[in-house]
DNA sequence: TGCGATATTTATAACGTTTCAAGCATCGTG
DNA sequence: CACGATGCTTGAAACGTTATAAATATCGCA
């Protein structure tokens, strides 16, 4: 280990023979500072690779330059949590902002270690999934004042950042091909109560029955945060009931695979006994299935938004909340 | 935005009416301070919470509490990145360190990150996977004395901490397996050169290749690094030829996939027409086939292991390197 | 020539922590 | 009773920045 030889301001202030406040604004392109000196200053500072002490930097400024992630290692979905962190690192490159991640358990206790993060000021911003309408966290932040984007939206009167997926969409369109393909009752799996994108996706279904008049189903035995054992146990049994759907509109891809072996078991073949429309994330279904109808939600272009949104934000504190919605892909909206 | 009124040690001195000085040492419990001050700065500290500064402690003592997750996004396979996350971040829970994710592409550039990393103390260690026999990184980080633990083996005479899936036994095990089914002719899709594991897996073939003498086959044309559609259709391809394998190692579920549907479409079935053994990570494939033979690689366990292995290096930094080597379900073993 | 204005630069003081050397009681011992 | 130990506490300096205020150089103009 070499005994920390880092050049400093100090470095480049003897170098320059000029004092180390003046490097430190040449640097910043502080305009009171001679174009000329400017100039050398940033020459020396490159010749001797000088990078800027993020500890220093963050002690007298306050600016952590980090961003949390806060990850719920319990609920992800394939492929869904691994796009996330690759988009928000991807965009989040050269932007000087450190992407750390924070393990949460949306369900247990989603506030205590938001809470950490912000009265000792570990991160300078927050982004998290799994949003509840009226979410703990979305409140608690926005009573702070603290800056963050969630995936997801709420119900709060007061606007935030959020980026989402068009669920509402995507369960149209997905009911609406089902419809086409002569479905006689539609059924969709979705989240539990407490997560938003489940409103969502059943105002998506419910548009289009009343605009089809098809019948629906909505099981509350499971949800798309059960496991994969019981959604394909629960699909096997409605299986072999008299009105079992003939249509699925899975928003996930664990949830089509639990569904369509559910109703293997009872050799109803999807695509000739049955129809579904899944939510394609990691896009392994069209490897599976490649016949299967999927809709894709690029998470991983989500990241890189709520990434982008995020350090805005940090940026300019003073610009009001930013929203995006991510269309279904056009060719699928009616 | 709060006016920063966060607890700090002059805080705690003030209230205890002792210096910094003190305060600072009772918190570190340094002997030299009395027992009675130790317990009675301890409770003034707990009851405003007082928690360190970040910043301030990095600055002073140059350790930065932060260990670095090298990601590559390019290659991470399905779950594979998201199991390992949620080792390291669970494991790494109170210990004080941070995780942060840097994106690093294996094939193009795998230094220059890493470098930045080290001659800027961005981290006190580095976490990476997708290890190569002579690995750069290795090389490099071995060189400086930077601590690392590296997700899979190098050929390095110089000894490093590693964690690793026994993918010697594995491919062994699973050999074996197809063998046991009947199997004359047995292929294993292999990693590119450029990853150690690949002689692993290779060697666990030959060894039940020599035990059995059974037939085997190498393809050249594909990698484990191959999209799932050259996959796919190199299967698709080779199952129209004579000495068609009819036994498949998949060291990955993508893999399994792929051959599997390639053999598909020339109506050949799995279990009955051919054999496959597939390693499993996310577990998906006991959903898409209950019937398929795996073998689990418990990436989350593996990241655990990784995170204790670097935090025991960087709180004794003497201590020599550890290799751990995780073993197969010993119920496959032979 | 001199004086205020303007353009640059600089010394200094923080930010919160740890550590080093020094301080000050208290005490046993000669 | 003085004197070095001993046990505990503390002041001051430093880590590398940035912000504030003050200093210095440069210049136009009366």
């Amino acid at each position: 280990m070499t005994p920390t030889n880092r050049p400093t301001l100090k470095t480049v202030a003897e170098m320059s023979g000029l004092a180390v406040a003046t490097v430190s604004r040449a640097l910043a392109n502080d305009p009171k500072i001679a174009e000329a000196t400017r100039a050398r200053v940033a020459e020396v500072a490159a010749s001797v690779g000088y990078v800027p002490d993020r500890a220093a930097r963050r002690l007298r400024t306050g600016k952590t330059m980090v961003i949390n992630l806060m990850l719920d290692p319990h609920f992800e979905i394939l492929g869904f949590g691994n796009a996330l962190l690759v988009g928000l690192t991807t965009a989040l490159e050269g932007s000087g902002y450190n992407l750390v991640v924070t393990p949460h358990f949306t369900d247990v206790d989603s506030l205590t270690p938001i809470q950490h993060i912000v009265t000792n000021r570990q991160a300078d911003g927050v982004i998290f999934t799994r949003t509840a309408p009226f979410d703990e966290r979305v409140r608690f932040l926005l009573e702070c004042g603290f800056p963050f984007v969630s995936h997801g939206r709420t119900e709060f009167t007061e606007p935030h950042s959020w980026v989402d997926f068009d669920n509402e969409a995507f369960a149209h369109a997905a009911a609406m091909r089902l419809i086409g393909k002569g479905c006689r009752r539609i059924c969709v799996v979705l989240p539990p109560e407490s997560l938003t994108f489940r409103q969502h996706l059943r105002y998506g279904l419910m548009r289009a029955v009343r605009e089809s008049g098809v019948d629906f189903h909505i099981p509350t035995e499971i949800s798309l945060d059960s496991s994969m054992e019981e959604i394909h146990d629960w699909a096997s049994e409605i299986a072999g009931t008299d009105d079992r759907p003939d249509g699925f509109i899975c928003p996930g891809e664990a949830s089509y695979l639990a569904i369509r072996n559910g109703y293997g078991k009872h050799d109803y073949k999807v695509g000739r006994d049955f129809h579904a429309v899944a939510k394609s994330i990691s896009g392994i279904l069209s490897q599976i299935d490649p016949e299967t109808d999927t809709i894709h939600e690029d998470v991983e272009v989500a990241g890189q938004i709520m990434a982008r949104k995020l350090v805005a934000i940090l940026g300019d504190p003073d610009a009001g909340p930013s929203q995006d919605l991510l269309p279904i892909d056009p060719r699928f909206a009616i």
